[in-house]
DNA sequence: TGGCTACTTGGTTATATTGCCAAATGTTTA
DNA sequence: TAAACATTTGGCAATATAACCAAGTAGCCA
């Protein structure tokens, strides 16, 4: 395969495995409503806070947010809204699923 | 954290987490063109048969592509056209990171 | 039936991810 | 400088992913 090609891929890939996890997720919805603190998120995602550190640096070198420190604390925010669009789509894909789910428990439901 | 968030969050996280691959994009964005038996997409991939066919299955489990046999092949096609828009945003992602870097290159630059 | 092609599944090994605790860093205030 | 707060980093154990080879299944044709 192109080289170019293999490391355009790989650069995606990477973007989206950053979004692929349900904290960072949850994360991102937080972001999207506004800024927010390590703290913050941490009650929000209800996991150490030292996890929520870490997945925020995923997020951070994804280059997914943006993080401001003012004084104490570490402001995160949303670097690129655009990626909210998206979750439309992956709810289509779940309810795409949902549908299959639903075909194969009623084979004579139409 | 309420449990059917923490649900929804995970089956989001399950369908980014099937994208989040350079092979299964490159397999996506073959299907995008037209659908394409397992050899086809083994060949554009450069992997092992075997590889390939466990990427999509992953991508089936996903609801991502549909399988249908026909004779001695099976041809894979996309389900959900709208995930090729978020490749648009994934890109922006991209050109921020690519930004950020410059920056950090050339501070004096403006 | 036997052989050929197409694909999937099993098994193994190597690597990556995740979560928590503990410790370190950095900031503010006394 | 010390104490308190906010966040990050180090380290480890558990789990998940991914790649390949080998073996299995399925359709087609002689």
């Amino acid at each position: 395969m192109n080289p170019d090609r293999k490391a355009h891929l790989e650069a995606r890939a990477q973007v989206l495995k950053a979004m692929a996890h349900p904290t960072r997720l949850l994360l991102i919805e937080e972001l999207s409503v506004a800024e927010r603190c390590v703290r913050e998120l941490t009650d929000a995602a209800g996991a150490d806070i030292s996890t929520v550190s870490k997945h925020l640096t995923v997020l951070r070198e994804a280059a997914l947010v943006v993080a401001e420190k003012r004084g104490n604390q570490v402001f995160y925010r949303l670097r690129v809204p655009c990626i909210l669009n998206f979750f439309d789509c992956v709810e289509s894909v779940l309810k795409s699923r949902a549908r299959e789910h639903a075909v194969f428990l009623e084979p004579e439901a139409g």
